[in-house]
DNA sequence: AAAACTGTAACAAAATTATTTACAATATAA
DNA sequence: TTATATTGTAAATAATTTTGTTACAGTTTT
């Protein structure tokens, strides 16, 4: 089958850049009023190839924010109404692995501070995530997207 | 003089990898209680070479948690109290730019979403970051120093 | 049948991050 | 005072990750 995009051999990857790509697409559905929009046109607000607009539309699909339709005249629109997109949700959709992120992180494990630092890590960054997710959900995308003339 | 580390030629990078790398320093030299510890040693605690250590070390000597004994039996202590060193303050001396980061976005300025969008993510991604700050300050270097044995 | 799209893959390039090596400077100790 | 350990810094290299490009098969409309 498709096994998922931007993915590493280790399966890892950060949340930069992505994030601000899928904000921008969801905005421009938004403000198109569920006419179909072509990634074409969305990469030229976006100022990315068309082919980077598909990837993340691939994702944004997957995670039930938008529908698209094939074939000619075809195009993307928001799956749901822009209130009921939260801005955390949007970030989960992007996020790969741990915020803060120890990627390759093999600590000694004969050190007794070594040995255990990376549950302590995950612990924290685990919190520090959910509060910056609780953060972003006081937002929707109709908050966000209203901000825009 | 020396201009900064980990700096590339946009003045601009994540915050991974380089936040468990201080932390991990930061609690050995806080179980360390005073000794001066070489930089080979917390290299061998951590798994990383040695310069890699040094390196972040200037850092944290910068933003005045570390200082450091050159010379032979030379090495680095910590140069406050691990109770006074909040893990929002290390994560402070470790990141660059922004949490969410759009690194190189350049949107198209004809289109009334693209043109704003930069302001926009802005607003929100120091908002957000000022949250995560808040929660990692919660806890001080002795605090998460403790839960190791 | 032609045209305009999306969906997917594979590849290429750029940017970032991590690692290594090297060595001058400094301080200790034999 | 000479050898040794160690930091401080730079530069180069390698690995990884991210971003961008190209290509084309499959779909749907005209």
């Amino acid at each position: 089958m498709f096994l998922p995009l931007y993915c590493n051999k280790n399966n890892y990857r950060m949340n930069n850049g992505r994030f601000s790509i899928a904000l921008h697409i969801l905005v421009l559905l938004d403000k198109a009023q569920g006419e179909l929009v072509s990634s074409e046109w969305l990469a030229g607000s976006i100022n990315i190839n068309p082919a980077m607009v598909r990837k993340e539309l691939i994702s944004l699909r997957q995670h039930g924010f938008v529908q698209s339709k094939e074939g000619k005249n075809g195009g993307t629109t928001l799956a749901k109404k822009a209130s009921e997109i939260s801005l955390g949700a949007i970030y989960e959709s992007v996020r790969q692995l741990s915020l803060l992120g120890h990627q390759k992180n093999t600590p000694n494990p004969q050190c007794p501070v070594g040995k255990n630092i990376n549950a302590h890590l995950d612990g924290l960054y685990n919190d520090t995530e959910r509060v910056l997710i609780d953060q972003l959900n006081k937002q929707s995308l109709a908050d966000f997207s209203a901000k825009f003339g």
